[in-house]
RNA sequence: GCCCCGAUAGCUCAAUUGGAUAGAGCAACGGUCUUCUAAACCGUAGGCUACAGGUUCGAUUCCUGUUCGGGGUACCA
């Protein structure tokens, strides 16, 4: 509908041989200013030298037969002007939802289209903590909403375990294997100090008995980042969360794909040596220095790798590229990119998401996380704590943007205010209304006269469904799912005061027939909602 | 120093990407269950949108500066 009006303003401006301007078809906060309203006639008053209500009227004139289902258009304030709509069109939005089911308002712009999205690429060196457990429920909702509109995607998880960190992981896992033998073993300077180091080390001395040396630190490497990653699998499977790839940064340098960078960054000019150490260029780039590729041990840095891995990306072909990264990296895709565009690519397409961090609080004192000191709450506690859909709901509550702070006494506290109850609670209900018509012997309502929806309350629930489309383009082109979160807020405020009010089921045959049809679309528009946020739609509670 | 994010009700956050009287939840106070689930609904109270300028019909939103918080600025990842 806002469409249509747009485009027969813009009609009607050429008619009336004024000039085009950018203006806004919206929905406005309230409801004295009719269903939809435009600013278009302020954005001509200067160009026209007219006052805008003046505009507005002339306008009108031209527009008010163009529009169907017009039940009133005035010009209010400053000069907008607003639509409002009849009854019967609220209510044709009944039937078609009830129809179309899932695909209701989909557009399948994706359609045909690849994307890869990677998100929590932690490295086995321990459980996954709260700050990871945002990325993981923020990437895979960014890939359910654009599954939705028709893109094959690709969820992908980078890891390494190789290097530095995991030398300090398998000495880590050493030390506790002595202690278990009861010797006095440190751990290193930079060491795990977790408990589940501890776990580890037991696991291992299961498996390889007393006698494993010292110097077998492979052995302890392998096993901790294989039992690690095992249970960062079932982490994530706890929130309905799988990657289709895992892709290992191992397999760049096994490849020569990591060499092969470093010979093109080469020819093209981008490196220099010193100090025995390989440099890239960045300054060229806009950058304040330069970076080391390659440390003077012969190690490369973690930047190289990632251009390798990204040109990998690219050359796989997928039209659309996302990254999800906490704050902490937001200074290594810009040296990304530069090394990408300096051997010739495009990186029009990849979209890098930066989330900002969780601060954890428990009784008002906040915590500082760190894997390696073991004063952190893994993801897995607050699973077990809150629960996998208020875990869920909790993250994508908020915009990525915003600082997520959670007091986990309050997570504990609130299990039943929290906000997801509400939306649960609200699908549980409309069921249960489903459930007790056919008690009543109302078995069937596929037939109904809908023109008997017309309360205030009715009306403005069908509204709000109305919203669906638009919402869902939004969490599309900002990628930002607490959109989608807010509006199925909003939807089930409007079901419980239309609960509240209107009963549904009554003697007046007729008429419950009318809204157990609006009850049955909500029931399925919220459904499909909380499917996208991957949070469970519950029949009772 | 430089770069990124934030600052809105006592607390946690919104505000349809520049619109009309800035909204929710929690916390406080009061009201609503004989009828489809009260995990709900209604009401009261709570604000110089950090501060100072600017841009325009119009600013919480955009620009500049300042202050405060978080994260970067590694031959750590």
């Amino acid at each position: 509908m806002i469409e249509t009006i747009k485009s027969r303003i813009q009609e009607s401006c050429g008619e009336l041989g004024w000039p085009q301007t950018s203006f806004i078809v919206e929905r406005p906060r309230d409801r004295a200013f009719g269903h939809v309203s435009t600013n278009v006639a302020l954005t001509l008053a200067r160009p026209l030298k007219k006052a805008p209500r003046e505009i507005a009227e002339v306008l009108i004139r031209q527009i008010r037969e163009k529009i169907p289902h017009l039940a009133a258009i005035e010009t209010a304030g400053a000069g907008f002007i607003n639509f409002t709509f009849s009854a019967a069109y609220f209510q044709s939005f009944v039937t078609q939802i009830r129809e179309k089911r899932c695909d209701f308002q989909r557009d399948f712009v994706g359609k045909g289209k690849t994307v890869q999205v990677e998100f929590v690429s932690a490295n086995p060196t321990g459980p996954l903590t709260i700050g990871h457990g945002r990325q993981a429920v923020l990437g895979d909702s960014i890939a359910r909403i654009l599954e939705w509109h028709g893109y094959s995607v690709t969820r992908e998880y980078y890891f390494n375990d190789a290097g530095r960190q995991m030398r300090m992981l398998g000495l880590s896992v050493l030390a506790r294997y002595r202690q278990l033998l009861g010797e006095e073993w440190q751990i290193p300077e930079g060491g795990y100090e977790g408990e589940y180091i501890f776990d580890i080390a037991r696991d291992f001395r299961k498996e390889y008995g007393d006698a494993v040396a010292a110097d077998d630190l492979q052995r302890f490497i392998d096993f901790a980042a294989r039992q690690i990653f095992l249970t960062i699998r079932d982490s994530l499977k706890r929130l309905d969360i799988r990657h289709d790839i895992y892709y290992n940064e191992k397999d760049l340098y096994s490849s020569g794909k990591i060499d092969e960078v470093l010979k093109e960054l080469d020819e093209a000019g981008y490196l220099y040596h010193e100090g025995g150490a390989t440099w890239f260029r960045t300054s060229r780039f806009g950058a304040e220095k330069d970076r080391v590729l390659v440390k003077n041990t012969g190690e490369p840095t973690y930047r190289l790798p990632d251009i390798a891995y990204h040109k990998e990306k690219i050359r796989r072909g997928f039209d659309l590229i996302i990254d999800i990264f906490g704050a902490d990296h937001h200074a290594t895709y810009p040296d990304v990119k530069a090394a990408l565009e300096a051997l010739g690519y495009s990186t029009g397409h990849i979209r890098v998401l930066l989330h900002q961090f969780v601060t954890l609080t428990r009784d008002g004192e906040k915590i500082k996380m760190s894997t390696r000191k073991a004063n952190f709450v893994t993801l897995d506690e607050l699973i077990d704590l809150a629960g996998a859909d208020v875990v869920r709901y909790f993250y994508l509550m908020r915009s990525m943007d915003s600082h997520l702070n959670f007091d986990i006494a309050l997570a504990q506290k609130q299990s039943d205010e929290n906000p997801v109850f509400y939306l649960q609670y609200a699908h549980a209900r409309m069921c249960n209304i489903l459930l007790h018509s056919r008690e009543k012997h109302i078995d069937s309502y596929e037939t109904a006269d809908l023109s008997l929806l017309q309360e205030a309350e009715v009306l403005a629930l069908i509204e709000i469904m109305i919203e669906f489309r638009d919402v869902m383009e939004l969490c599309l082109s900002s990628l930002e799912p607490m959109y989608l979160t807010n509006y199925l807020y909003r939807l089930a405020t409007a079901f419980h005061k239309f609960y509240t009010v209107h009963r549904v089921v009554t003697e007046d045959i007729a008429l419950s027939k009318a809204r157990l049809q609006l009850v049955d679309a909500v029931k399925t528009l919220l459904a499909n909602g909380m499917r996208i946020l991957g949070i469970s739609a519950p029949e009772k509670m």
